[in-house]
DNA sequence: AAAATGGGCAACCGCGTCTGA
DNA sequence: GTCAGACGCGGTTGCCCATTT
C-alpha cells in the first residue's frame, strides 16, 4: 500500500511557473504567510499547482533576497570544504551561504565545481594511480576490496581527498583525525562560532560581508583540515565502520591544503590574500552591510504574519540556521 | 544553415523525518 | 504508543539555450 499522494495530480499544473503565478503567490504569502500548510495554499489562493511545487518555488525562486548565479570564491570554499566534510548535505551547506539555496547549491556543484575539482584529476593521473580512480573505474582496489562498495558521494569526497594529498603532499602523508578532530581548536573553531551568524541569540550583531569573508575562511581552515578526516570517514561510514579519532595536527599542513583547494578552484595562481576573506565588493566598490540577526530573524517577523512583513531576511521556513551549524557541529564535534 | 550535442537550471519525485491528534 | 498528514531533503528529470559538427 502506498503513500496517499499529497494532491490531486490530474488536477494540479506542472511545469514551468507563469509569471501571474509567481504575482499570486508572491503576494499571497507577503501579505498573509504560509499559514504553517503549504499544502492547503493553492487551494487558498486558487492556485492549480500542488502544495509542494508552491513551497519550492517560494523557496528557490520568489523569496525576497535570493542571490542567483556568480558565486564567490569564498562560497566556493566554503561549498567544497563543506561537501568534502559531510557529502551532499545541500541544506547544511546553503545554510551556512546567505541568500543560496539548497537546489542552487547543489546545480552550481554538479554542474561546475565538480567538474573545476575533479576534472583537474588528469592532471596527476600520470603521476599516481589512486585508489579513488581504480574505484571510479570499477577496479579494485590494492586489497581486493571492490570500489563500487562505496556510495557516490563517498568516492567523489574521496577523489577530492586523494587529489588534494597527491598534488603536494604525496611525501608527507596526513594522518587521520575523525571524528574527534579538533585541529584548529585554539582559533578557527572559536573565532567561527564566537563571531559568525550562525550563533544567532536574537542580539543584532552585525556583519559586513567582509567580515563574513573572514568567517568563511576561518570555517575554510576548519573544514579543509578534515579534508582527510571526511574522507576517511565517508569510506568508514560507508562501510558501517567508525574510524578512529585521532588527535594529530599540523597546522602547517592545513594551510598547505587550504592553499591546494584555492589551487584546484581557481588555477594555481598563488593566493596573496585577496580572494579569501576580503570584503565582497558588490561591483560597485561599496562593501555591501549585512546584518544577520536581521536576516535570520525573518522568521520570527514572518511567523507573526504581520499586515506588512518586512522581509528582511530570506530563510524563514527552513530550520533554524545555528539548529543546521550546530547539527553540523555536533556530529563533527566542532 | 541545419542537426547534434552538451550544459545549466528549474521543477518534479519519492522517501525519511517530524508533528500533532 | 500509534498513525496520518505535512514538511524537508536529496536525487533525478526535462526543457531551453549555446556551442559544436
Amino acid at each position: 500500500m502506498g503513500r496517499a499522494p499529497c494532491c490531486d495530480k490530474a488536477t494540479v499544473k506542472k511545469g514551468p511557473w507563469s509569471p501571474e503565478e509567481d504575482a499570486m503567490l508572491k503576494s499571497y504569502i507577503e501579505e498573509h504567510g504560509t499559514g504553517g500548510n503549504w499544502i492547503a495554499l493553492p487551494h487558498k489562493i486558487g492556485l492549480k499547482r500542488c502544495g509542494k511545487s508552491c513551497r519550492l518555488r517560494w523557496l528557490n525562486y520568489l523569496r525576497p533576497n535570493i542571490k542567483h548565479g556568480d558565486f564567490t570564491p569564498e562560497e566556493d570554499g566554503v561549498i567544497c570544504s563543506l561537501y568534502i566534510s559531510i557529502g551532499s548535505r545541500w541544506s547544511i551547506i546553503a545554510a551556512q551561504l546567505p541568500g543560496r539555496t539548497d537546489n542552487d547549491v547543489k546545480n552550481y556543484w554538479n554542474t561546475k565545481l565538480k567538474k573545476r575539482l575533479l576534472g583537474r584529476r588528469k592532471d596527476h593521473r600520470h603521476h599516481h594511480h589512486s585508489a579513488a580512480d581504480a574505484a571510479a573505474t570499477g577496479e579494485s582496489t590494492n586489497d581486493g576490496e571492490p570500489a563500487a562498495a562505496l556510495s557516490a558521494s563517498a568516492m567523489e569526497r574521496i577523489q577530492l581527498c586523494m587529489q588534494l594529498q597527491s598534488t603536494h603532499h604525496q611525501h608527507h602523508p596526513l594522518p587521520l583525525m575523525w571524528p574527534g578532530c579538533n585541529v584548529v581548536s585554539g582559533s578557527g573553531v572559536a573565532s567561527t562560532q564566537s563571531n559568525n551568524s550562525f550563533n544567532s541569540n536574537g542580539s543584532s550583531s552585525s556583519v559586513t560581508v567582509a567580515e563574513q569573508g573572514q568567517l568563511m575562511n576561518d570555517q575554510q581552515h576548519l573544514m579543509t583540515a578534515q579534508l582527510e578526516a571526511g574522507a576517511a570517514a565517508a569510506a568508514a561510514i560507508d562501510n558501517g565502520l567508525a574510524a578512529s579519532p585521532s588527535s594529530a595536527e599540523n597546522s602547517n599542513i592545513i594551510v598547505s591544503m587550504e592553499a591546494e583547494l584555492q589551487e584546484l578552484l581557481y588555477g594555481g595562481a598563488a593566493d596573496d590574500g585577496s580572494r579569501g576573506g576580503k570584503a565582497v565588493d558588490g561591483g560597485g566598490g561599496v562593501v555591501q552591510q549585512v546584518d544577520v540577526a536581521e536576516w535570520w530573524s525573518y522568521d520570527d517577523q514572518q511567523g507573526k504574519s504581520s499586515s506588512s512583513p518586512v522581509a528582511v531576511g530570506c530563510w524563514d521556513f527552513t530550520p533554524e540556521p545555528n539548529t543546521a551549524f550546530l547539527d553540523y557541529a555536533s556530529v563533527y564535534d566542532i
